[in-house]
DNA sequence: ATAGCCATGTAACCAGTTACATGATTGA
DNA sequence: TCAATCATGTAACTGGTTACATGGCTAT
């Protein structure tokens, strides 16, 4: 089969990842586990297995560092042509991601289930979610903190990042919403109100 | 392998749906792809095997209706058993889904794109999430004509509906910012401002 | 000593997508 | 006559997860 790239993104974001900054699989997860986890992620062994493949289509190469007190690593780069098919991908459109999303499965089928006990896995969502947001939250710090010349820099993962605090800030306000109401066992009296206060 | 059910959320996605009302994976295909497509997703292929398995667990039985100017249909319902699995399930902590998008992708990647092209991208999926949120603001509306019985009865349906409705609107605002950034060339110069207009 | 980080992988499996297949009826 | 709806499926494949495997170094 002849793969031209079309979808399949663990590929382009690795080439991202690569073209912003050469390193080894084992950096690759780290950038996954922190940041751009929020947006794309991955296995570590997805990981090894797409550098290997992207390595034999001569997309990245890599060298081999020695290091002693430690185990060596390959230090992957992309190459031209590597550069020349993520530019290719840049141009072409993507779609939204399918999202399926089995907490709301739940809360659609909750009349079967305990109210007691969906409200404190809403409430353990609200949890998960305020970590990530508060995690965000002090990625974002730095930023602002920054000169301009660094905030040019960073611009483009900083506007992926404002994606994430306002996707966590989202779910904290339905999930808090809807919490309230399963415990008052009340219905919504209002359609969705919009929208957020305008930022000038 | 012994699956106790622990995710495998298609599963019980379909328990949820059939526990509503008996269908057959034709109708059940019809109810994913309007309204509970927003937060799960599955092509007929998928549903038509998993009732396949779901029945051959007892979780579901079927009864053949017979008829006349269309093809027959298997017309599925949730067995007893099938509904303890289900409540069980929905006893049981869920994680949040992993993001996979790779429209962010792309805008972490963004300088090494054409930015007219780029902007172009972010029009288009303002386009099909306004698309989305207009779909579902009308499916908004016939809830709060009808009277307290039906309101009470389509309750849980529609608290995940609310939750769609903010994702679009909440992709809809960052997508718009964006698409305004990129187009200024210009930076992010306040944090992500929260939150909306509350509802008192 | 024991856990955690560094660093890389194989193998089996499950979930989801794409392609292919059939065939009658209804409406434009 | 052509496309759409109703209705159900098989087969091949891709992408993602889980389990298993190794082994030295560092800090508590």
């Amino acid at each position: 089969m002849i793969c031209n790239s079309l979808h399949m993104s663990l590929k382009h974001a690795i080439l991202v990842m690569l073209e912003r900054e050469a390193g080894s699989g084992y950096d690759l997860m780290q950038r996954f586990n922190s940041g751009i986890g929020h947006f794309w992620n991955a296995k570590h062994q997805q990981v090894y297995q797409e550098l290997k493949k992207l390595n034999q289509e001569k997309l990245v190469s890599y060298q081999v560092k020695a290091q002693t007190e430690r185990p060596d690593k390959k230090v992957y780069r992309i190459t031209a042509v590597g550069r020349r098919a993520l530019k290719a991908w840049l141009h072409a459109p993507v779609k939204p991601p399918r999202v399926n999303d089995a907490l709301l499965v739940k809360v659609f089928g909750a009349q079967m289930a305990d109210s007691k006990l969906m409200q404190a896995e809403l409430d353990r969502h609200i949890a998960l979610h305020q970590r990530s947001l508060a995690e965000y939250l002090k990625m974002e710090q730095p930023y602002f903190q920054a000169d301009e010349a660094q905030q040019r820099k960073y611009r483009l993962p900083y506007l992926t990042l404002r994606r994430g605090i306002r996707y966590e800030q989202d779910w904290i306000e339905w999930l808090t919403e809807t919490r309230e109401l399963l415990e008052k066992d009340a219905v919504p009296t209002k359609p969705v109100l919009r929208s957020r206060r305008s930022d000038d």
